[in-house]
RNA sequence: GGCGGCGUAGCUCAGGUGGCAGAGCAGGGGUCUCAUAAGCCCCGUGUCGGAGGUUCGAGUCCUCCCGCCGCCA
């Protein structure tokens, strides 16, 4: 097996929120494939950190009265102990408002300002307060906002750009002279696909009047830089450009991984950034997708991605971290319910993998005497295993290398499966009735402890905690790959029963699944049923969303205050009917954006075939009431 | 509106270059007793979203349509 460098790093996370799933999930992956390339003996250097600059951060601050760099730290900390608590092994944690990060940014800068591929412009544009965006000739209907239908302002504003459309050409051929620069496929086409029309050149700073938390450009000290060219660089940052040890030997090795919504940043903007620098351009980009939450049944106590993340604290570290891994198709987007980990946990890992830990080291403290027994010659049974293990060795390491997390965990549970029915077919316990077959005794009891060895190995990845308390019932160090081979297990080797590695979880059986066939919907509580904040709200505006067929765009009070929201009525309501009437809206509903309109809330209204009802109230009830 | 994608067993999903529909879970039946009431064995004719077409033969290729979703504008 070559033994290779491999630098990988996850996005640094934007401090406008705590850790949650998604977060957690990007970094669950880098760990995990961090944790397997040390165990192939690779160099590994695994990088993750945070993002602190922005106004977003510095507004954050100010509403918790204290300053943008208190309010950056207190969630950076946050970061690093979730980080340590879920057991991640990141070699480093850069943090953008860092003297080391900021530093390098500007001597980027400054280099690309120097060669001209940085210049001072005017940017004009019709610009929509509402959407805090600004619109194309093309976009504008009727010269108002096709959103909002509002009259446009122009702004002029000067900035700084970056001339990215002058390495259009040239990523095109790298991508297509690369084919495993990014991947999944998917994801590498829709980099092309982005690359078809003309590429912008990019805008790289603010006027200080307008942004002060940023770090400024060195060539003028009126602006500072924005987003990505602050971001992107932590990766070449944190590692000591351009001087340090840690740049030269990883810089040649360095991956990313990301999530699909940072694909452009990722796959355009710092590519061509890196290519202007005069930087060689990273190895390769690893994209996942997301995680949606409210299949299930259980999803009502799951809400959203803050609660999802708590569940490792209920279920455990490494049952999240399996169920991440094992459920998500790499590159694609997979479901989240607490009713799915629940079955992951209860099928996979207690069943299947906890059972057989408990009574493969049961057998032999029974029956060997707690002492791995020298096995006799390898019957046909015993070699099924053992090509089982070598197959399941191959299929992961073929897995891990294109990021196919659950490709690797399936070929484990293969060889799980595999000894689950050796021990059966093997029935230890009615051999040790016979002395007469002490010695085939003795070689299905180091065969069950050999096999647990090396889940004790290749485990280590995926289930840190449990592979090691697997190795530490049979007796086994530091895991490395090396010994994933049949028959490294010394014979006189002391095993202990091992700990319930996985506890069932028993799941309620709820008093609707047992009422045979009635409604589907489950029983709620009084309580539960109280945290849906219901009011009344009155409709001050509707209009249609553009290029919606079903949504309509309301805009509502409630109480003093005001808020928009988007409804699926379109084709039910005219939006002119709508404005002045009461109706009822969830009024503590997680915003969602639909096409674009961020929306605080959900109009509630009945529905059967073809007839769509809203709510209203009986009698006249001001803005703000309570509905219950 | 333009471009990608997706729609396969109750659920979650696999199914390079066309050749008799698969896995896991759930469910039903059986069995052992070492084990976390776990394990093991047996049980799936599902309009492979719909309609056409190419082909000796199509989840697998082509066209159109429906429904979701993403990206772009």
């Amino acid at each position: 097996m070559t033994r290779r460098t491999f630098y990988l790093t996850t996005p640094i996370f934007y401090v406008n929120a705590r850790p949650h799933l998604g977060h957690a999930c990007t970094t669950i992956m880098a760990d995990a494939m961090c944790r397997y390339r040390r165990l192939r003996g690779d160099r590994v250097y695994f990088l993750t950190g945070t993002d602190e600059h922005g106004d977003k951060i510095a507004q954050a601050a100010a509403q918790a009265g204290v300053s943008p760099q208190a309010y950056a730290d207190e969630i950076a900390a946050a970061f690093r102990a979730t980080w340590r608590r879920l057991g991640i092994t990141n070699d480093d944690f850069i943090r953008t408002t860092e003297a080391r990060h900021k530093q390098v940014v500007q001597r980027i800068l400054q280099t690309l300002h120097d060669a001209g591929e940085i210049y001072f412009g005017e940017y004009g544009g019709n610009y929509c307060f509402g959407c805090e965006r600004f619109y194309t000739d093309k976009e504008i209907v009727g010269g108002k906002c096709p959103d909002h239908q509002t009259p446009l302002t122009f702004i002029k504003e000067k900035n700084y750009f970056f001339r990215m459309s002058k390495y259009q050409e040239w990523l095109i051929t790298h991508i297509e002279e690369h084919p495993d620069f990014i991947q999944p496929e998917r994801y590498r086409n829709e980099v092309l696909g982005f690359l078809r029309e003309p590429l912008q050149d990019l805008s790289i700073s603010r006027p200080r009047s307008r942004l002060q938390w940023g770090i400024p450009l060195p060539f003028d000290d009126g602006y500072v830089t924005y987003v990505w060219f602050d971001a992107l660089i932590n990766y070449a940052s944190a590692l000591g450009f351009p001087d340090g040890d840690l740049y030269r030997d990883l810089w040649p090795h360095c991956e990313h991984l990301i999530g699909k919504d940072i694909l452009k940043p990722h796959g355009v903007y710092w590519p061509s950034m890196l290519k202007a620098a005069g930087i060689p351009i990273y190895q390769r980009l690893h994209v996942h997708g997301y995680w949606s939450l409210g299949g299930g049944k259980m999803s009502k106590s799951v809400g959203n991605v803050v609660e999802a993340f708590q569940l490792t604290d209920k279920y455990g570290y490494d049952a999240f971290r399996y169920f991440l891994l094992r459920e998500m198709n790499f590159g694609l987007d997979a479901s989240f319910s607490e009713e799915a980990l629940v079955g992951r946990l209860n099928a996979d890992l207690a069943n299947d993998l906890g059972n057989l830990a408990s009574r493969a080291t049961t057998l032999i403290v029974n029956f060997g005497r707690g002492h791995v027994p020298a096995p006799g010659p390898e019957g046909a049974e015993e070699a099924s295993v053992r090509e089982t293990l070598e197959r399941v060795r191959r299929e992961v390491d073929e897995a891990m290398k294109e990021f196919a997390f659950q490709r690797a965990l399936s070929a484990i549970w293969e060889f799980v499966g595999r000894v689950n029915r050796y021990v059966d077919s093997a029935a230890p316990w009615a051999l040790a009735k016979d002395d007469s077959h002490a010695e085939r005794l003795r070689t299905v009891l180091y065969t069950l402890g050999e096999s647990l060895r090396c889940l004790g190995i290749v485990l280590d990845p995926f289930l840190p905690e449990a592979a090691g308390k697997i190795r530490a019932a049979v007796g086994t160090g530091a895991p490395s790959l090396a010994d994933l081979e049949w028959g490294r297990l010394a014979p006189g080797t002391p095993v202990q029963k091992a700990p319930g590695l996985f506890p069932r979880i028993e799941v309620k059986v709820s008093e609707t699944s047992q009422a045979a066939g009635q409604s589907s919907a489950s029983r709620i509580t009084l309580d539960d049923f109280k945290k849906v904040d219901l009011r009344v709200a009155e409709v001050v505006a509707a209009e249609k969303v553009a290029r919606s067929k079903k949504l309509l765009k309301l805009t509502v009070t409630v109480g003093e205050e005001t808020r928009t929201l988007v409804a699926g009525i379109a084709e039910h309501y005219a939006p002119e009917a709508l404005v002045g009437r009461k109706v009822i809206v969830v009024a503590n509903l997680e915003p969602a954006t639909l096409m674009g309109i961020e929306s605080n809330g959900m109009v509630l209204a009945g529905s059967t075939e073809g007839t769509v009802s809203l709510l209203m109230p009986d009698k006249d009830l001001p803005p703000g009431s309570r509905v219950k």
